[in-house]
This record gives C-alpha cells, structure tokens and sequence, in this order.
DNA sequence: GCTATATCGATATCCTAATATCGATATAGC
DNA sequence: GCTATATCGATATTAGGATATCGATATAGC
C-alpha cells in the first residue's frame, strides 16, 4: 500500500468507498473486483489495480474484505486525520458549501469564512462564523489552516488565492471560473463546472447522437 | 474547424475563452499561442493542438484574432443555441445553483426547478418556479428540455435520474456524491467534489512536499 | 521592396493510463 | 481431503494525450 498511484485513479478511489460504505457493515463481508466494477461502470482490471495500490491484496475466489478496503483507501486518502479548512466569499455557492455537512465524511471541517463585505460577517446561519477578510492571515496562521476554498467572482480569484497563500495555505480549492496561479509547493484543484457545461452542451450540438456506451465521464 | 478534439481539450476550451473574453473586445487584438498558454499555465503546443480543432487557423508572425476565436469556440462549443434545463433537488446547493447568474453565458438556462417536497414549491427567491417532482415528465416533455440538473442526496440520485431520462433528458449533470447509470445515448456528467477533495486530501496528507511545478489540477 | 523572425501547422516521438493475457492461489463444493 | 474454479496479481500490449521537432509563412522593421 501507499505505492504509486495514477492522478486518475486517485480520483476513483471515492467512488468505490461510497459503493463500499452503502454495503452492510458486516465485517465478513467480500467482495470482487468483477462485481466492484459492473457496479460502478468501470473496467474490471482497472479496478483490480486501483485497489492494489492501496490495500494489501484481496483473496482469490472471494474477492476483497469490504470492511478491510473502506479502511485502506480512508487512510491511504488521509481522510482519518481530519484536515481544517477556511472558506472565501459567503455568496450563495459558499453558504451552500458552509452548509454542507456531507464534508466531513471526506474529513474536510470548514472552521470560518470570510468576506470582503462586512455587512455579511457574522454568524451565518449554518452556525459557522464569517469574518471580515482582513483577519483572514492571523486566523490561519494561528490555526495552521491548510485548504482554502475560493468562493468569490472571478474577478477577485487571485487576489483571494495570494492572501491564503501568504496565510500559509497549501492547498486551494477554487470554484471561482477564473485561472488563478500558485506558486510551487501549494495545490490548486480547480471545480471546473465550466469545463463540465462544455461537454454537455458540445454533446447536445452534435445531434446525431453517437450512441456509444462510455457515456459517463 | 469542427474536427475531432479530445475529451480533455474539450474541456479546456472554456478556459481559452474565460482568458479570451477578458480582453478588451477589440476588433483588432491578436493573441498568440505562446502568450495564451503562459498566461493559462498550459504546454504552448497543446494550446496550438485545441485551437486547431475549433477555428480555421491563426496568422504567423501575429497569433489568432481574439474576436474571432471567442466566436468560433463559442460555436464549436454550442453557447450560441441555448440549452434549457431543469434542475431536481432544491436543497442548499441547488437553490445556490437556481440563483446561479452566470449559467447563460454558458447557454445554459435553467428553466425551472422540481423537489419531492411539496412544502418547498412555489416560487424560489431566484425568482424560478419550484414544482413538485411528480410534474416533471410533463413538463419536460412539453418544453422538450434535454438538460438535467441533479442536486439531491444520493440515495435519490438514481430514482431521480431515471425519471429524467424516462421525461426525455438527453444529458444529466450530477452533484450528487453517488455513481448512477443512464442508459446509452444520454450523456452523464459527474460534478465529483469528492474526486477534488481527495486529490486535495492525499496531497496533504503527503508530509514531504513534493516541489513540482505541474501542482494546478 | 527586402530580409529577418515570430509564429503557425504538420509530423513524429514520448509518456501515461487503460486494457488484455496468462499463470498463481486459495476457497467452495463434493 | 481432493478437485474444479473464481478470483487475484503480474506482465505485456494497446490507445490516447501531451510534448518535441522541423519546415512553412506572413508580417514587422528597416
């Protein structure tokens, strides 16, 4: 376990532990690459690989111990050590986000927001405190935050993004539809529902449909 | 123009023109591949390659007209024809997603919303409708809407997304943290914030910083 | 008008990821 | 306890995308 592993894979790894965890927690329950993956619409090796690189082996003839698996790829995602996150930019996006206790399974905590405007700080009604931006760097330093999560037009992106950084961020989480750039060292995973609409929408203008079976992406 | 592009092009296509709008909208402004790419973090070849599939070419010595290349993705792209959609599930994120401005310049217009609550019809402070679920079908059928937004718990994911399809929805957008299967011929798009928070959690959970440049994803 | 050069576009190469093939192994069933 | 087989895991192959190389071309500057 904690072998290399492809950016692609990384990113299936959620996949098979929501299947993994909807199953009965039975500790005795197996289960095998062939059924893991026609329920998730992947390949059956590409699930076979997947899996080896983070737990130690499933047995032949009965598959993986679910109970075991759930366990592997949680502590090879880091998702037992719980990871404090601050929010940027409390418009309806990030309020939703604020408001999303879903997180925590993927042990993300959002502690505080922030917002430019101080009408808006205060207590939010999710019950998490807003700030005004300005105390942004203390409070990170002083909480050794990590994840920033930009929430904030697009025009403010950046801006945003070099405060968290000079806060000791080292990962950024944006949502913003904006490029923004960070220097070495800091991770920036942009939420691109921009690049998502583009594939919808180029789908739909090509009427004829290819009716292919790799729909799903 | 219109050739073949890769899925990953595709979906770059919108950065080039979030960067290209951004311009001032001068006739007569020319950019080259070599500052688009810089300027985007990308490889100045590859930006050459996804430009290559939507217009009919730039002028060596000046780059592409900014003017025209915002036309020509945008076409490639279908903005142009409106897409209409409806959107199930008005929970936080869909009610964040309802109030969401920035759809139309993505062709995208999201036309009314359905929840199985019957409490939470009526109108939204979007200003958009909120029927319940059980008028979808029709609705869908008469507007003949081929966009399907899914912004409901996972368990409901699925039943929801059948019921789309069954109202003739040709592409589905999913929030929701669950994998869902549509049958051939409809385009399923997964907006997987847990794919994004893994990769965010795993770089962190990596102690020893890895200081490579390629850190945007 | 001429030349030097920035930039494009096509072809070729490399690299990563997905898929296929095949042997190994432990369990289920008798 | 023995055998047949479902499943795993390793190696090899294929496909796709990203990157490098090189010649073509039209413009900018003189």
């Amino acid at each position: 376990m904690s072998k290399e592993i492809s950016l692609q894979a990384l990113q299936r790894l959620p996949l098979y532990l929501q299947y993994l965890k909807a199953l009965p927690a039975d500790k005795d329950i197996y289960i095998s690459a062939k059924v893991l993956s026609s329920a998730l619409g992947l390949g059956e090796i590409q699930v076979r690989k997947d899996l080896a690189a983070v737990s130690d082996g499933g047995k032949p003839k009965v598959g993986y111990c679910a109970a075991e698996l759930i366990k592997d790829i949680e502590n090879f995602l880091g998702y037992d050590n719980v990871n404090d996150a601050v929010l940027v930019g409390t418009g309806k996006l990030g309020k939703a986000l604020l408001s999303y206790d879903g997180f925590k399974a993927y042990g993300l905590n959002i502690v505080a927001a922030f917002d430019s405007d101080p009408g808006k700080c205060g207590i939010d009604e999710s019950g998490k405190q807003i700030f005004h931006i300005s105390k942004m760097e203390n409070l990170c330093e002083r909480m050794k935050i990590e994840i920033g999560i930009i929430t904030v037009p697009a025009a403010s992106a950046q801006e945003v993004c070099d405060i968290l950084v000079k806060s000791g961020i080292r990962a950024v989480w944006n949502f913003a539809p904006a490029h923004i750039s960070v220097p070495a060292g800091v991770l920036l995973k942009n939420e691109n529902m921009a690049a998502s609409l583009a594939v919808l929408s180029k789908h739909l203008s090509e009427k004829r449909v290819c009716e292919n079976n790799s729909n799903s992406i």
